[in-house]
DNA sequence: CTTAACCTTGACGTGCACGTAACATTCCAT
DNA sequence: ATGGAATGTTACGTGCACGTCAAGGTTAAG
């Protein structure tokens, strides 16, 4: 009947398993709008296409959509940062295809160092988003700290009470 | 000629230093427009009013708007949980203010259970944000030291090339 | 009293990050 | 080859978090 979804049947061969943009939807729990939206907006390179069109992602992409994701959601970066910090994997990624390859010894420091003073600038923006957390945990155990005294204050009146 | 302001003290709360919107507005950094709105999404509480009309902020006014800021800006939350945030520390304040007198005992434990309820939800938040940070960082220094190591491989090719 | 600076309440506009059709095209199984 | 599910593009709509006038009212200073 009708199964899940046919992909592309590979009996033999390397499988390398190409997803379909429902798929990756599933997987990752974003839309396909959103997975269209974001290669829109440069976060996803744009994945290769089947000969009718329909796009097909590889494993990788799915892994850059759900950092994507944790980038987003949990500490609310835009999605405008959060191109600049998967432009630097793209960067990381391209050095190490051509890192075999004799180019120009210069330019591939250059961008290694450049790829280095980005990812520098990202733990830095982690480190302040770590301080202030930490911060902001302190403070609420504080409070229930506080919470747990009053607690403990009312039981003590309740207990004189019933005396 | 200094104004007499208008009696709105309440029990044992004393009124010192109260600004003007504008005020708040270039000690926090952040716009009038933003202040009004907070009031309106039920952020701050209506602040009391000069006789014309004009908002007058307490110190506590500006702090809380400074939390608000963290909040969004650092941590990435919308302002309907921050709404639910700094109305977990309305409770508190309201708890604070009642606690010497004879309420119902059971109604402030109960409200002292959901504001400490609340508040573990928060540092459950925050703990979850602090893991993917964490997990984030080790990756990120990770790629560091990936770095590193290339940046040593094509120091040591320049001086072999060299030689 | 006049005036500049400051404030008020609408109300419409904006950028982001998608949602939601609408309609055409493609794929797969029967 | 045909029906139906999945995908494609295009385009308008939406909620959030404000920005930006507009048309006044209020306050402090001169």
């Amino acid at each position: 009947m009708t199964h899940k979804k046919a992909a592309v049947a590979e009996p033999e061969s390397h499988a390398d398993a190409y997803l379909q943009i429902g798929e990756v939807a599933e997987r990752t729990g974003v839309t396909q709008r959103t997975l269209r939206y974001y290669e829109e907006k440069g976060l996803l390179k744009p994945p290769s296409r089947l000969d009718g069109g329909f796009r097909l992602y590889s494993e990788e992409d799915v892994l850059r959509v759900e950092k994507i994701k944790r980038l987003q959601t949990l500490l609310g970066f835009t999605l405008a940062d959060i191109k600049d910090m998967v432009q630097a994997d793209e960067v990381k990624s391209q050095i190490k295809a051509t890192y075999r390859k004799d180019a120009e010894v210069s330019e591939r420091r250059g961008k290694l160092l450049k790829a280095k003073e980005v990812t520098l600038g990202q733990v830095a923006v982690i480190d302040q988003k770590l301080a202030a957390l930490q911060d902001m945990k302190t403070h609420l155990e504080q409070k229930l700290d506080q919470y747990d005294g009053w607690l403990r204050n009312l039981e003590e009146q309740a207990v004189a009470a019933r005396a």
